[in-house]
DNA sequence: GACGAAAGCTTGACTACTCAAATATTTATG
DNA sequence: CATAAATATTTGAGTAGTCAAGCTTTCGTC
């Protein structure tokens, strides 16, 4: 078996675990992964709204993933719509202040599990393997 | 923002894209990335019989999921169960022939896929990043 | 400036799981 | 050796998506 193969096959394995452990750290905030990632774009968008199309394809779901995965965060207020006066087709997503303020408490959790989950890298190792990923 | 809490991020986003192209690849042959990685698994097993809950924990899916993941790859016969005299609660999992070769065909497309996956890296930064997953 | 094609979004039906509880069997302990 | 605890698996109910089809609005072209 080839060294591509492998990889891809170790890779499976280690992400899953890495994702049961991001998820357990955002749980407490009562967020997923996707959610928290919805709201990291949201957050660093230049006019913190974005069209539900350009959301799917920052965190790699589909346009109805995006629907079917903000309807139960409008309901509790993290997001809002906005329409654009410009095309009547879209939606635009905006955090709300809650939203920020849950996106602003949910990432200190997240820096941690990011540094527990890769403690055993050094920075410069992060960095290299953040390069390599870079190109694929 | 960390260097670990951006590798994530961007980690989640290529592990997506690479996920697509695996399970585009794979389909081929009517098979799931996982229902790939199951027939891996059992395929390199010193006995090619697994429990399910070491197949569980190897790819990286509750118990419950492999029993559901199992039950259609049993009707077509792509693996079948057998019982362990020693302990009547293990149900073992076997590929039958027609699962050995078509692991065997789907391992072909997988090979292609990886390569293409990772054609932009060299075998040095493959192995490189394989280490560096490895301490996660 | 009408009209077919494309873009943005949602919906219905489905798949691929998860978790908690139930069941069956084995192991360990008093 | 009886019985409590642990292990292996399955099942019911729920979640997080996917895909294909549909609706509405905009764009391109003649």
């Amino acid at each position: 078996m080839s060294p591509e193969a492998n990889f891809l096959i170790d890779h499976a394995y280690t992400t899953s675990r890495i994702n049961k452990k991001v998820d357990a750290s955002l749980s407490y905030h009562g967020i997923s992964f996707t959610e928290f990632l919805i709201m990291h774009h949201l957050f660093n968008s230049p006019l913190q709204t974005m069209r539900r199309i350009e959301l799917a394809e920052c965190v790699g779901i589909t346009a109805s993933g995006v629907t079917r995965l903000l309807a139960p965060m409008e309901k509790i207020r993290i997001v809002e719509k906005e329409s654009n006066p410009r095309d009547a087709r879209q939606s635009l997503v905006k955090l709300t202040q809650a939203g920020e303020q849950l996106y602003k408490d949910a990432l200190v959790s997240f820096e941690h599990c990011s540094k527990d989950v890769l403690a055993n890298l050094s920075v410069k190792q992060i960095d290299n393997m953040a390069n390599l990923f870079g190109k694929i």
